[in-house]
RNA sequence: GGUCCAGUAGCUCAGUUGGAUAGAGCAGCAGCCUUCUAAGCUGCGGGUCAUGGGUUCGAGCCCCGUCUGGAUCACCA
């Protein structure tokens, strides 16, 4: 890596010709601008103060040092206190020479360390996945790509939200109403009937609520006294008991909704290594909050419920086993996070949630801190922004919610338009188009999603969403379709890819794209660190864009010389691996041809 | 009200240990296909980096204040 060389050459430099040893942070190491030359700079600013010389002088002695000392550095150049180096025409080939036919490059195949539990998804049973679960879906799967990528082993898990009044309230509708309608009898997919039933119940609880107000009650206590939702309550505490028949019912519509889920799973193409259920998950973390009571780091009000206090913390008191004994939210998290910890040893535990749960997953790591778990600062909260469309936040009342199978299904049909109107594969057959209106429609809905930082409130537009051009999903597959068909035109005019005779002399396009390529590791290590697939969804669109300008004024395959056609054939090959590397990373499969 | 997050071109977004004249895409305008896939490429216009201070040789980035927007502060999950 030519970037550590020259670090520790000026620390070695800095230290002969100043005498003063300085800290290899000091020393930075950015790309030369374009409208200079040179291809590496480093800042001399940080060293005034050592060689009390002027930035110029000062540049000039290690420009002139690197170039006597390092067989890597040709020359240099001075701007003011910025050291311009260009790095020898050998190394980069070296470098191309090494790694161009390599599938894995930028991927660490040996795991080391801890294993990575990231939970992410983590739906209810109640009603079908939205834009937000798709947000957070691709995020996950993404991520745990990166956490793998980058040699440690990751494991995706998902905490499905089974139980609770909310689950109720569609069976509850569905045993009312429903006329024992199922997904086989309505043809509808089962997270969408359940879903059908949860609105349902939500409408005739409005309406109870709006009567009872009419006859002069009052609106909170209607709230709390409309038969529904009292008869839910009862519903839930005969599920708590285990009655025979809510249970029955409650598997059933579970049944139907994980069917669903399966399917829009496997069409998002998401998966997970193990799934984990709140209705078996929910007791736990009662013997945790026990300890703790006994530890003396809970205490317990008048009425028995059991507490945190975090005034000291800056928080307020959180609640852990209300007084009848029945755990919450909380309760449960801190026993699936000491599962976990348990069951992985894992290094670290990410979660995948939205960040209206940020001081949820900060009082977590707190509580268990007190706790006495050393390992609560291996927990990780991947807290991404929410998705907004054009009039603001989705609102289920105001039927905003975009459904995650209707948008994948109107964009395939997006791309099955956009592409037989384009009307470049005529010859495919009916399984082959499937598959590429599939990969391009999904490329496009997901590189939309993952291009933004996680952390960012971002908007999705459906309208820019169907766009396939510019920095978008098909823009970046159709580069790699074009190398694909460079090489099927190679193959068919007996061309082969051989680098026995590399150039002397490269084109400044060439030297840029494989100084992109030199990058990709470092990419993938960085986006991994920072859990942000943003990062290589960024990365791999300039990759694109520079080969495309590449493409546009190098011709390949119409160059005389062979041994050239030869390495710049390679050369689109290594852009294409790194692409169909990048695009995995992000879930996204990219065409043979498009 | 307390806490946290955000504010960069008309719109959507990059800009990650502070470095040179702040970059892309979309939208608009003007060009490039008998020649390797035009889902492409080239050019033009477009900015008080919300705002006022501060630190620094140097600030979109760090610190403080203000404004605007959002999230959250449940015996919901």
């Amino acid at each position: 890596m030519i970037e550590k060389i020259l670090i520790n050459k000026i620390v070695e430099a800095v230290s002969l010709i100043y005498g003063q040893t300085i800290d290899s942070k000091l020393v930075s190491v950015q790309k030369t601008r374009k409208e200079f030359t040179g291809d590496l700079t480093i800042v001399v600013f940080p060293f005034l103060k050592i060689s009390k010389k002027s930035p110029e002088q000062t540049a000039n002695d290690l420009g002139a040092f690197l170039t006597e000392n390092l067989d890597e550095v040709t020359g240099f150049n001075v701007i003011k206190g910025f050291l311009n180096l260009e790095i020898s025409l050998k190394y980069w080939l070296d470098f191309f020479n090494q790694s161009f036919s390599d599938t894995t490059f930028g991927l660490v195949s040996e795991k080391a360390g801890a294993p990575v539990v990231v939970e992410y998804s983590s739906p209810n049973t109640n009603k079908p996945l939205h834009l937000g679960h798709i947000r957070n879906n691709l995020l996950g799967f993404s991520v745990a790509n990166l956490i793998n990528a980058a040699g440690k082993n990751a494991i995706k898990v998902n905490l499905v939200n089974d139980r609770g009044i909310h689950i109720c309230k569609s069976m509850l509708a569905w045993q009312k109403w429903g006329n024992l309608e199922s997904p086989e009898s309505s043809g509808l997919k089962g997270d969408h009937l359940v879903g059908k039933y949860y609105v349902m119940f939500d409408q005739h609880y409005k309406a109870e609520i709006a009567q009872l107000v009419l006859s002069g009650v009052e609106k909170e206590r209607a709230e709390k006294e409309a038969p529904l939702i009292v008869e839910a309550q009862e519903m839930l505490r005969r599920w708590e008991a285990g009655d025979a028949g809510t249970r029955q019912l409650w598997e059933m519509m579970n049944g139907w909704v994980y069917a669903g889920f399966d399917e829009t799973y496997r069409r998002m193409g998401v998966d997970f290594d193990k799934m984990y259920y709140e209705s078996q998950t929910y007791l736990l973390g009662r013997q945790l909050v026990e300890e703790g009571l006994a530890g003396g780091v809970l205490f317990k009000k008048e009425d028995n419920s059991v507490w945190c206090d975090l005034t000291g913390d800056g928080l307020d008191e959180k609640l852990l086993l209300r007084a009848d004994g029945t755990s919450v939210y909380m309760t449960q998290d801190l026993g699936t996070a000491q599962m976990r910890a348990d069951e992985f040893h894992a290094g670290k535990l990410i979660y995948v949630v939205g960040n209206e749960q940020n001081y949820h997953f900060d009082v977590l790591k707190l509580i268990l801190k007190k706790l006495g778990k050393p390992w609560a600062d291996n927990i990780l909260h991947l807290s991404y922004g929410m998705v907004e469309l054009p009039q603001g936040r989705m609102k289920s009342r105001e039927g905003t919610v975009v459904d995650a199978d209707d948008l994948m299904e109107e964009m395939y049909n997006t791309a099955k338009t956009t592409t037989e109107t384009l009307g470049k594969i005529d010859a495919f057959d009916d399984v082959e188009k499937h598959n590429l209106f599939t990969m391009i429609s999904l490329g496009a809905l997901k590189y939309y999603i993952l291009k933004v930082d996680p952390k960012k409130t971002m908007l999705f537009n459906p309208e820019e969403s169907i766009d396939f051009n510019g920095n978008t999903g098909p823009f970046i597959q159709y580069t790699h379709a074009r190398i694909r068909s460079l090489f099927r035109k190679a193959a068919e005019r007996g061309l082969a890819v051989s680098t026995d005779e590399i150039p002397q002399l490269i084109l400044p396009k060439e030297k840029d794209l494989i100084k992109l390529l030199h990058d990709f590791p470092v990419v993938v290590h960085e986006a991994a660190e920072n859990l942000s697939p943003a990062q290589v969804a960024n990365y791999v669109y300039d990759l694109a864009k520079e080969f495309n300008q590449f493409y546009q004024e190098v011709p390949v395959l119409k160059e005389e010389d062979t041994a050239m056609i030869a390495f710049r054939l390679s050369l689109a090959g290594f852009v294409g691996s790194v692409i169909k590397t990048s695009m995995k990373l992000l879930g996204i499969e990219v065409p043979e041809k498009m």
